[in-house]
DNA sequence: CGGCTGTTTGATGAGTGTCAACGAATGTGG
DNA sequence: CCACATTCGTTGACACTCATCAAACAGCCG
């Protein structure tokens, strides 16, 4: 297993080489923690029909808007990217970062318009599954159907545990955690990585003021947590990082 | 449309009465907000052939526990249920509340187990759904399989729509607010309804000290925004409210 | 009546938001 | 390549919200 730092560089070049040869999951370096996961043959080729294949974005782009008509899900290919709504007063709240492999748009499923603005961070590439065509597909293979519900259902019990936390240094330790898990599960280092996410979306994402977010960065770093600059992450201290996370 | 304002003991009486003469989803009060919203008659009566209609359960009494294999879905037939995590420390945090038509469970769908331990806070009736029966329904069902999406697309939305709000009393007022929404919903008044939750899970469930909450609650009462006393709000200024849940 | 549990009230301090100002990094146009 | 503008991050001073501790009170049930 890979465990070399994520660098979105690398994984950005790697996929456009991709799509330029194929553009079927089952030759996408994606493809096992992604909605293929766990499909026979027969369901990747229908899903492979389907799926319009990675298309790039640039920083600043949005794959839909908050009110728009729903009709596909997307899936990361590429970058990270954050789903944002306004409040009252016209101010953007961040509700959730997404990294390559992660479904998006599933919240607009429900009234049939998309319920989030979903915006490139930095320079990326998406696939789209017209939705009309995929529950179609789901109709005629059963383990498809399952996989969209399992998918459903971990979004939503990832979504329901980030209700938890209380004091700021949990918030971002729990952050952070999150973060290790899923460059994890897609096999790279836990332990390090690059963050392309500014401090302003990350200190809004966590509900925090920028002030606290660069101080607290500052005393995990004194503290010989972590490492944080140019947008890169290095945990040094898991086990503290952890308890941080548990406690308060 | 009924908007008299809401009692858990009219309620379970009505459920009690209508679950001893006939336990199929389209003679239930709920019908149009729960599960079977939108589907046909054929596609009911296969539903009410999986369904184990309504039973009873005692204040305290538990549907499942967190880590208990998942193999199937709950419906809230009458009174509130939380569902709840234990931390590392092993205090209890209450993620959500549910209401009578609510489906509970959906997130134990990803991994085969229960991710929350399901508990009434007072006397009340559920509804089982076996799983596996519901997935095979869906597949013939392509009505049931969108309904499907669509309740756990729902839920999701209005998972992270929760991640907003900042200070205590944007929070309050946000919680009420989406009660008043949900029993607006199931045709009682939003203005006006019973609550059977204590102040310390209220509290709990807001991310707040107890003592915080009985000080807001008397100060919105002060201003003349709410009445509440022996669990039972009634809503005096909706603009007011609406006004806390969206500033700070 | 006494022993619970749930709720209220007050005093206090830690944690964080806010404001203001500065410094560092990045981008832009000449 | 250099000045400039702009965004982004840092730092300090301060005020305020809210958690915590402690104690009294109220409602409920045996």
């Amino acid at each position: 297993m890979n465990t070399a730092p994520f660098k979105h560089q690398q994984l950005h070049k790697l996929v456009n080489t991709l799509a330029k040869t194929a553009n079927q999951c089952e030759k996408c370096a994606l493809n096992n923690i992604c909605l293929p996961s766990g499909l026979d043959q027969k369901e990747l080729d229908h899903l492979a029909e389907i799926i319009q294949s990675s298309k790039t974005v640039n920083k600043g782009q949005t794959l839909f808007r908050n009110g728009d008509p729903f009709d596909a899900l997307y899936v990361v290919h590429a970058g990270i990217f954050k789903s944002t709504i306004e409040d009252k007063s016209g101010k953007e709240k961040i509700i959730q970062f997404h990294l390559p492999g992660e479904v998006v748009g599933l919240d607009g499923i429900y009234d049939s318009r998309y319920q989030t603005t979903v915006t490139a961070l930095n320079s990326g590439a998406y696939c789209q599954i017209p939705f009309g065509d995929l529950l179609q597909a789901a109709q005629s293979y059963p383990e498809l159907q399952k996989q969209l519900f399992r998918l459903m259902s971990k979004n939503l019990n990832s979504c329901e545990r980030q209700h938890g936390e209380l004091s700021a240094p949990a918030k971002l330790a729990a952050f952070f955690l999150s973060l290790a898990r899923r460059f994890r599960e897609r096999g790279f280092s836990p332990m390090e990585f690059d963050l392309p996410i500014s401090q302003r979306d990350m200190a809004n994402f966590l509900g925090m003021a920028e002030e606290t977010l660069s101080r607290l960065l500052k005393k995990l770093h004194n503290q010989g947590i972590l490492e944080y600059k140019r947008h890169h992450l290095k945990i040094l201290d898991m086990d503290a990082l952890q308890a941080l996370a548990g406690e308060g």
